[in-house]
DNA sequence: CAGGATCCTTACCGATACTG
DNA sequence: CAGTATCGGTAAGGATCCTG
C-alpha cells in the first residue's frame, strides 16, 4: 500500500482505494490466515493509510454487500480496532479510523502476507494436487 | 511450549500435551488471528514438538469431537500443512507430522501469541466494556 | 484406536429492497 | 450517504451413537 505525504500535516493521506487491492488471487487472499471474520484483515489494511468513509470502504472489498460491511464494522469498533466518527454535513459523512491498537495489527497482517507470498508456490501446488487427487477420485 | 532435546537425535521430542494448553483465556484463543478453521491453528502449535496420534490431539483441544478433529486435519493434510502416517501394529496406530510448509507457520503463529499477549490488557479492557454497554442497553 | 454416520443448531455471508 | 430490514443458502461446529 502506498502512503503520500504532504507537508505540514506530517500524517499520511488517503488516496483512493484500489478496487482490484482484494482480487481473489491476491496473497490476502490465499494465505490461510484470517483476523477476525472474512473481512476484518482486510478492512483494516484499508484503513492503513488513513481515515475511510463506508462507501469508500465498499468498493476494494469487492462491492460488500452493506449489511455484511456494518456488521464487521462494529465488531471491529466493539472491539476497539477503529473508532465510528459522524461528521455533520450537508450529506452525511461517518469516518472509520483505526485505533492505535488496530494499528498495531498492521505489522502482524504484513508479516502473514509476507509469509504468504514465500510459500505462494508451495500453496497452489498443494493446491492443484488436491484438484488433481479429487478428479482421480472421482 | 518447552521443548526437550536428547543427545544422539538432535531432534525435539514430544512432550505430554497440556490439556489447559488452549483454554478459552488463553492468548491463542483471544486473539483475532485464525489459520484455517478454528482449530487449525491450535492443532498446529500441538504438533510443534513432533508427532502426535489422532488421541492425543483431542486432550488439549478441549476434547474436541472426532468428527470435527478429523475434518480439520483432512485439510490441513490436503492443504500440505501436515502429513499423516499409519503405522501398522498391535493397535492401530496414526501420526501426524507438521511439513516444512506447515512448519513455517509456526513463527507467525508464534508472532500473532506475542501480539496478543502484548495486548492483552487492551483487548480485556474492550471485551469487557462492550459487555458493560450491552447490559446498559438491554 | 481412529475414525465414520447421522442429526441438529448456529454463524456467516450474500442478494435485494427500502429508509432517515 | 450510511445504513436497516428481510429472506435465503451454505458451511461450520457440535452431540451422540456406531464400526473395522
Amino acid at each position: 500500500m502506498v502512503t503520500a505525504w504532504i507537508p505540514h500535516y506530517c500524517g499520511p493521506v488517503a488516496k483512493p482505494l484500489d478496487p482490484e487491492m482484494f482480487d481473489p488471487l491476491c496473497p490476502s487472499e490465499l494465505m490461510p490466515i484470517r483476523v477476525g471474520d472474512k473481512w476484518a484483515g482486510m478492512i483494516i489494511q484499508c484503513l492503513e493509510d488513513g481515515p475511510r468513509r463506508f462507501s469508500e470502504l465498499r468498493v476494494p472489498l469487492r462491492n460488500i454487500t452493506p449489511k455484511v460491511l456494518t456488521k464487521s464494522l462494529r465488531t471491529l469498533e466493539r472491539d476497539a480496532f477503529i473508532v465510528r466518527t459522524i461528521h455533520a454535513g450537508p450529506s452525511r459523512q461517518v469516518q472509520y479510523e483505526l485505533t492505535s491498537l488496530g494499528r498495531s495489527l498492521l505489522e502482524l497482517l504484513d508479516a502473514a502476507r509476507a509469509w504468504a507470498e514465500t510459500h505462494l508456490e508451495e500453496l497452489i501446488d498443494a493446491r492443484e494436487a488436491a484438484i488433481a487427487r479429487a478428479s482421480r477420485t472421482s
